[in-house]
DNA sequence: TCTAGTTGTTCTGTTATACAGAACTTCATT
DNA sequence: AATGAAGTTCTGTATAACAGAACAACTAGA
């Protein structure tokens, strides 16, 4: 399915942390239930015994935990890659600042407000506000998200050189999520436009059936669109959305993280600076 | 300062592994500003070349990310970091039922709450709710932290077989991080015995001077303490506190999650079983 | 209780790989 | 320009990582 065996994507790759980072990766997919040394020297390629050797040295750092069950051993992530995780996401200046504004933001408008920033063209979000409700977002902190059919993926490419984005969009592509989906690059760049022009993103439906996205970009100092804003929430339980109302919500909550970093509002950028 | 050079603590650990991983561990710790190369060859005892190897191979799988800023280059986490530790925290299932009630515990405390559990014999939190307010808690989900002077370590111990507890002292010791850390075995176990009597612990500035904190261990099904549950203060903040009211509120909250997962209070546990 | 079939763990020889150091390349600063 | 300090590439060699097989621990069935 994914491409984990890569091979040597650069050649001063080291084959043994490869594989390694290949059995972290592999845990977290499986996470729920944990894996035997069996299924992981399977999903990555090697041997039993080579498999044992790159678990002993995650454990002993506490990368990996073990639970013996009978005389099975059930092998899951460890507590360092919590630590590892939490710094990671605190690392991204942004989300300090931003943390109570997305709280701001839920309370608005009771949906699921996110914050996300670009990673390698993928959208890849770093912090959340949970709305209250029966059904929850699927924990997605950092996992890669497509960009051209998410709120705030389409909010950080809208302010991007339009030549990045094509450079992107070859590399990444534009994969079928759902009919909705916009699948044909020239759709995207007048999406984009849109979007750049007034503010805020809508994702309906796109990437998740019966689920709406409004996203809107944060600038830093200078001009540059660091980081988007957005909320979720279900078709089902909403009954008419005024898209222009919540979309102009978004755009202000952004706008107050972008003020609060020195940035401009998107007002201010579209008066001044060029899209560039 | 820490151990980091184990000298091959398992016969079977790989060392280019082990040194991988040691680069996530020095960048965790220096994480803000990012580090270079030299830096990290420095970090971790070797030669540049080989901090290099290293670091390629954990850009190519995204546990780290550079950037160049002119000639030189900053390394930091990458995101899939975030996508682990989220993974490992919510794989601690008792971490998605206890979310809604550490909210309600911050918001009648007006409080920092945690979650944390027994981890290799030290204290790790897995979730938090931070109280508003001008002073935050550090960012130290999934750090270890040592059981014997705070909350929820000594919740955790009081409820586990005396003799694992001297096993786990043993290894970890009892030093002294304040004047008021308790670094004697024995009164400690008296303390311990205390807490499963009143079913709260009170860490009161024994791990950090000025700081207040309150804890009451979760109970699963069998009766055996998995969790524990805290609340965090510091004293200027708080006039007077009456520890045993504040005690018992937090003991109510962690009797909730007990009861949520199947398992009892800690009233009915002092009926019913024996400590054991 | 014995047997068969799991699992995880240890051992071993060989190959290929990870390593340090030196050479080379960018940049920034004087 | 020239110096220095970073990152990057190269190369030979010692050794570490690998697969496979043997072994041990445990489970389930007869």
């Amino acid at each position: 399915m994914t491409d984990t065996n890569q091979p040597a994507n650069d050649k001063y790759s080291l084959r043994s942390v490869g594989r390694a980072l290949d059995v972290l990766v592999a845990l977290g997919r499986d996470n729920a239930k944990g894996m035997t040394v069996a299924e992981i020297a399977e999903a990555i390629g090697v041997s039993k015994s080579t498999a044992f050797s790159l678990l002993q040295t995650l454990i002993a750092h506490g990368f990996v935990a073990d639970s013996r069950i009978g005389g099975s051993r059930q092998y899951r992530l460890g507590t360092v890659l919590i630590h590892l995780g939490d710094q990671a996401a605190s690392n991204i200046a942004i989300s300090q600042t931003a943390m109570p504004v997305l709280h701001q933001l839920m309370e608005a408008t009771g949906m699921t407000a996110r914050l996300a920033i670009l990673d390698e063209g993928y959208a890849v979000a770093i912090a959340r506000v949970d709305a209250p409700g029966i059904f929850k977002l699927a924990p997605s902190l950092g996992r890669r998200e497509l960009p051209h059919c998410s709120a705030v993926g389409k909010s950080l490419l809208a302010h991007i050189p339009q030549e990045r984005v094509a450079t992107l969009l070859s590399r990444i592509g534009l994969p079928r999520r759902t009919d909705r989906t916009i699948t044909e690059p020239a759709k995207l760049i007048e999406d984009l436009a849109l979007i750049a022009w007034r503010g805020y993103s809508v994702d309906d439906e796109e990437d998740n059936i019966g689920v709406l996205c409004v996203g809107a970009a944060i600038y830093e100092r200078g001009g540059e669109a660091i980081a988007a804003l957005s909320v979720t929430t279900l078709k089902l339980e909403r009954g008419d959305i005024e898209l222009a109302k919540l979309g102009a919500t978004v755009r202000a909550h952004a706008d107050r993280i972008s003020q609060m970093i020195g940035g401009p509002t998107h007002a201010a950028l579209k008066q001044g600076g060029g899209s560039r």
